[in-house]
DNA sequence: GTCTATACCTAGATAGAC
DNA sequence: GTCTATCTAGGTATAGAC
């Protein structure tokens, strides 16, 4: 019984990890069980003794993926971001988006997000919460708790932050607009700093 | 003759219509030609015979809607705007994004873009060029114009601005975060502002 | 749970009459 | 250019033996 339920594991983990690879290639509409089947080395059969029909195995992948991108940080650490000067807290805001952004999966799980969030909304709003929501919430927390800033919308202004990147990583990154027009993540980082380091010396006069 | 050419510019054009909404709706591969004749009340050979295939069909209605987003303004307009100060230049640049960000089409067409972006990067990279860069250049022209800002890269800065507002629409409108967590486009603006205000101030100092 | 085999349908694309 | 009719391939999903 040991052994019968340790194969089933593995077939059901080929299946979703081939899936996937599948469908964040392919798409929703663009993927077909018979791929997924060929590419886990599995009979058709065998997918729907797993799950329900496809749209049950596409939800089953977005969420696997989308989960697995949501690796909270330890309370301490939130707390030790908190504590830093504004121009140390983005460094470290960015490094994490950066790590984030050069991963292949990240970019086509965004791609398939967007694309399919038309037909499931209800994943797309799953993505909001447990990846988008978390470095906005890190920022938004920042900067409420920043006083001595003086903004008058946290989250307004932890937005464009966030936003920033994400907007990068979709026209230079996704879009292709680094052929030919490219824009280094760096420039970017810095010319926010520009604008939140004077937004400092204005409020400490 | 000339009423054979009439008439099959407007069949061509009604199966342009039709696939427009199909496709924006739906996507590439979650469009089929039956759908697209149906919706165009067309018989579906006679699509075939204006367009070589699916592709051809999908790229012809994507440059369509594209090139119809780039109403490029005229070279008075864009003086006019290069003169503004810049409280007053967010103020337009915005107006004309929320005209932008209200209309369906608009919103449809970068989710199929992006969506589709592995499979017709050529696409992708068309709709940077005529819809994108178009804000882009506007926003970059005018930072860099205007030396007294003191901005050290202006591209970075004008990417800051419309990277805001696009990634507003998309996790906002598009996956659906104003359902749970609401941002108004409007405290976005004024959080730019407050951050471009303060870079203003430091500069005249 | 897993496979073989298959039912049933819709896809994209074309041939030929008009 | 437009239609009727049709081809072939591939789609999702299931029934039944093991």
């Amino acid at each position: 019984m040991a052994t019968s339920q340790r194969s089933t594991r593995s077939k059901k983990d080929q299946i979703v990890q081939a899936a996937i690879k599948v469908f964040l290639e392919n798409g929703y509409a663009g993927t077909s069980m018979n791929r997924v089947a060929a590419e886990a080395d599995v009979i058709k059969a065998t997918i729907y003794s797993h799950f329900k029909d496809k749209e049950d195995l596409f939800a089953a992948i977005i969420e696997e993926v989308t989960f697995k991108r949501m690796h909270a940080d330890t309370p301490e650490f939130e707390q030790y971001l908190q504590s830093l000067p504004p121009d140390e807290f983005v460094n470290l805001l960015t490094q994490k988006f950066k790590i984030l952004s050069q991963s292949e999966e990240y970019k086509a799980l965004l791609r398939v997000v967007i694309g399919e969030s038309e037909r499931f909304p209800e994943l797309a709003t799953l993505y909001v919460k447990t990846v988008i929501l978390k470095g906005m919430e890190l920022a938004s927390g920042y900067f409420s708790k920043h006083k001595d800033l003086k903004l008058n919308n946290p989250l307004a202004t932890a937005h464009i932050c966030c936003g920033s990147f994400v907007a990068w990583l979709i026209w230079q990154e996704i879009l292709g607009g680094k052929n030919f027009k490219p824009l280094e993540f760096e420039d970017v980082v810095i010319a926010l700093k520009e604008l939140v380091d004077a937004k400092v010396q204005i409020s400490q006069q």
